[in-house]
DNA sequence: CGGCTAAATGAAATCGAATTTCAATTTCAA
DNA sequence: TTGAAATTGAAATTCGATTTCATTTAGCCG
């Protein structure tokens, strides 16, 4: 890793190792906040803005990218795996994935078609996952649309 | 509309009226402010979060829903239409779309597989639109990766 | 037509995540 | 070892989103 961030222009530091560490153990769907609460369970003296600079930095050396749910609050996705896609539980904020291969094959024709040249494809699906969906059979939320 | 909104508890006013009226006039990927300035020609009185408050009240009873590119803003769509995905050009942030019908149908399958309960379904497609990428031919924005 | 209550408004204040600033520290190539 | 450039931590700032609060208004009821 130090070798490889070399080649970028960046350096090595102890805080750096642990963030990288802990962010490619947590692995996905993580928050900066998530992330700088784990980091500093093995040096509680790194900031919190240096752990946001860090996954800054993850991503633009191509290791991670953003992830917005529409919440309000950014995540982080390794992008060391399979195109996937995001399940969004509106309720209990849990996120979980999908296999977006075949989706991902059928977006980029019309892409062409459009002569849009594709940097990323994001698929969110936001509802309520089956966990929740028990729960919440019998206190109903006032729908409005009802 | 009056009567519309009537059924489900609200009411009509001149200014909530002005704010509806140049919702659906503009259309797509319209955010606060926009629709503030737009708003803020026909009576330069309303306020600023009068707008926000309608354009979220047309959200609520169905009639538009929040998009978001990941650029830290959110925008307004109308939900009377197809289901539609995104392109983002993150040069010039300009927002078109494409038609996701058949998209859409290969998605719920994958959803009900997961006995997840589906709300709204989202596709985003960043990268540079036909325009930037010619203007960009030249000046290069030195890239990191390789 | 008044009167009344809930809803709506506008301005200003607040919130909160994201991002920047800045002085001090550290990395690492020469 | 040394110096330039990168990095760090704390605090400050930014900026869109959201709330507060005093005031006004819509629309139902008699």
């Amino acid at each position: 890793m130090r070798e490889f961030l070399k080649t970028k222009g960046f350096k090595m530091t102890p805080q750096r190792e642990i963030i990288f560490r802990a962010f490619f153990e947590i692995g996905d769907h993580v928050t900066v906040d998530e992330l700088y609460r784990r980091v500093r369970k093995s040096d509680n003296s790194v900031g919190y803005s240096t752990v946001w600079r860090n996954l800054k930095l993850i991503c633009r050396v191509g290791l991670a990218e953003e992830v917005n749910l529409g919440d309000g609050v950014t995540r982080y996705d390794r992008v060391t795996r399979e195109p996937h896609g995001h399940f969004y539980c509106v309720q209990c904020k849990q996120v979980t994935e999908f296999e977006m291969e075949e989706i991902v094959a059928k977006l980029h024709p019309i892409a062409d078609k459009q002569l849009f040249h594709v940097d990323t494809i994001k698929c969110e699906i936001s509802g309520v996952c089956e966990t929740c969906q028990k729960k919440t059979d019998d206190d109903d939320d006032t729908p409005l649309v009802s």
